[in-house]
RNA sequence: GGCCCGAUGGCGGAGUGGUGACGCAGCGGACUGCAAAUCCGUGUACGCCGGUUCGAUUCCGGCUCGGGCCUCCA
């Protein structure tokens, strides 16, 4: 690892300032993070799995430069509505009746679900905090800001966004009017005004729903990530992430109701108090508030609501590994969209197979990470820098490929070198397996055991040079899509077509 | 209609005021019984029109095309 003297500073793009910036951690040697969760009303989608990717390379990025790492990923089970901001069902009740469950369990499994995804993309273990488990301190929230803040209408409690200073400066766009899309809500004071609670309708049972000073009900969808960021991580915490989507709408709501709650703080709170503008960031809430671009496909942006979209666990079926479509991701920037195509995971995942296998020769070596050495002076250089500019994974990869193919010199500090560069990409390249790596599609029409017997009957036959029967065991593989590979220098043996 | 973003080789995708990364694919070579795998090597690109500049893919303006948000969405 280089030392202070040579290793660069974070910088980071804050969405709030559209600039880059050190990062500067509120506590010393402490990096605080909150990461907007999903609502966990369905399965996850691989275009939302690009965010927690995200998230985690952040994470880890703040470990490598040597911070104590808090990192809350929050899990949505109540209060996102289907439609606008103020009317419309609750995805969960709306799944829960749509499957016959209750929406608890609906949650439960999806939940499950996600969580499995984010380990099969080696993202590090993180809080995970449920919106059902903070009603209460959501509502002592609202109690707090109701009176300078918020009025009251039949349908609950709302947000007068014209309370705070700078409301959508995060988005760049005045949310007034426009062309009269946002569905007014009778009573409302501005267009942009948002539920802080909403009330159960008279004639209406809900599943989830609970007491509070405005009527039995549920929370407004924005309170909760205020209420669990302030709760595990205190204001002002260091980095809030999020896609870009929620740059618009959820992020400047969130951001109104963080200055609305400093406010009622006082000068104890955040530090920054001046009525709560926001060129003081820290009445946001956050240092750095940073968005992640959509993965996108030819059709245009992956959708839920339009019934098929592309889950982890299709990409398995399909006979991929989980880490190449991480190592996907990480080739592009995550301020860029990315492309997605099935050619392109491909190219992923042959990537990520080249990769497995540099680093696999370098496993009897015993780590060796106090040693320098020259050779690698430039890739930990180029790679430590690349991390520093705002993440640039694309060319940190190509850092850790070139330290991968330094020539002649000791494994040991290879391995210690790639390692430490790994940790930051998480790919597990040194505990990929190849048997991993050549998941077998669900369509697959042969085992794994007759794979291996016709290959063990192929090389008897190719011993006693019979290469007409070799031939013909390779070429009936390969309509099975499997290829032989006779040399390969660590005894892959085979690979899928 | 409003706000915003993008346009780089076959595909994906970095980056830069002056020799245009990298990956995958392709091609050539080594190796192989032949292949495959592996290793080595390698060609091709900066949407269009102006402007600024000694010089622009990179800065500015216009245009075309594409996309996003304004309604749920990572």
């Amino acid at each position: 690892m280089t030392d202070d003297t040579t290793s660069h500073g974070l910088k980071l793009f804050n969405s709030l300032t559209r600039q880059l910036e050190d990062f500067q951690p509120v506590h010393p040697g402490e990096a605080r993070v909150y990461s907007c969760g999903p609502t966990v009303y369905n399965y996850q989608h691989i275009g939302n799995m690009r965010a927690y990717v995200f998230a985690d390379t952040l994470g880890r990025t703040l470990q490598y430069k040597g911070y104590k790492l808090s990192h809350v990923v929050n899990v949505t089970d109540v209060g996102h509505l289907t439609s606008d901001a103020d009317e419309g069902e609750d995805k969960m009740e709306k799944m829960a009746a749509t499957q016959g469950k209750s929406a608890w369990d609906i949650a439960a499994f999806y939940q499950a679900d996600f969580e499995q995804d984010l380990r099969r993309l080696n993202i590090q273990p993180k809080q995970h905090p449920k919106a059902t488990d903070y009603v209460q301190e959501m509502i002592d929230w609202g109690k707090r800001v109701e009176d300078k803040h918020c009025y009251e209408l039949d349908s609950g409690l709302y947000f007068d966004i014209s309370t705070v200073e700078d409301y959508g400066r995060l988005a760049r766009a005045v949310t007034e009017e426009g062309e009269g899309r946002i569905q007014a809500v009778e009573g409302k004071r501005n267009a942009g005004d948002f539920a802080i609670w909403r009330k159960t309708p008279e004639d209406e049972t809900r599943q989830m729903e609970w007491d509070s000073p405005w009527g039995k009900g549920a929370p407004g969808w924005h309170l909760e990530c205020s209420v669990m960021g302030e709760k595990l991580l205190g204001f002002p915490f260091d980095i809030h992430t999020g896609g870009i989507d929620h740059r618009e709408i959820h992020h400047p709501n969130e951001i109104a109701q963080n200055q609305a709650y400093a406010l009622s703080q006082g000068d104890a709170c955040c530090g920054g108090m001046d009525g709560g503008a926001l060129d003081d960031p820290r009445n946001s809430g956050a240092n750095i508030w940073m968005h992640n671009n959509f993965l996108v496909e030819r059709s245009g942006k992956m959708s839920k609501s339009s019934g098929e979209f592309l889950r982890l666990q299709l990409l398995v079926d399909k006979g991929f590994h989980p880490l190449a479509y991480r190592l996907m991701c990480l080739q592009a920037h995550y301020r860029s969209e990315l492309e997605f195509s099935w050619e392109g995971l491909e190219a992923a995942s042959t990537r990520l197979k080249r990769m497995v296998m540099a680093a696999s020769r370098l496993l009897d070596a015993e780590p060796n990470p106090v040693a320098e050495h020259p050779k690698f002076a430039a890739p930990l250089s180029k790679f430590d820098e690349a991390m520093a500019d705002d993440l640039n994974t694309p060319i940190a990869l190509t850092a850790l490929e070139e330290a991968l193919g330094v020539k002649k010199v000791d494994a040991g500090i290879k391995r210690a070198v790639v390692e430490s560069m790994d940790q930051v990409l998480g790919l597990r390249l040194f505990d990929l397996t190849r048997e991993e790596l050549r998941i077998r599609p669900v369509s697959a029409d042969i085992t794994e055991a007759e794979i291996e017997a016709a290959i063990e009957d192929r090389k008897a036959a190719r011993a006693e040079k019979d290469f007409a029967k070799s031939d013909a065991i390779r070429d009936e593989l390969i309509t099975k899509g499997v290829e032989v590979m006779d040399g390969d220098p660590l005894g892959w043996d085979w690979k899928l077509a």
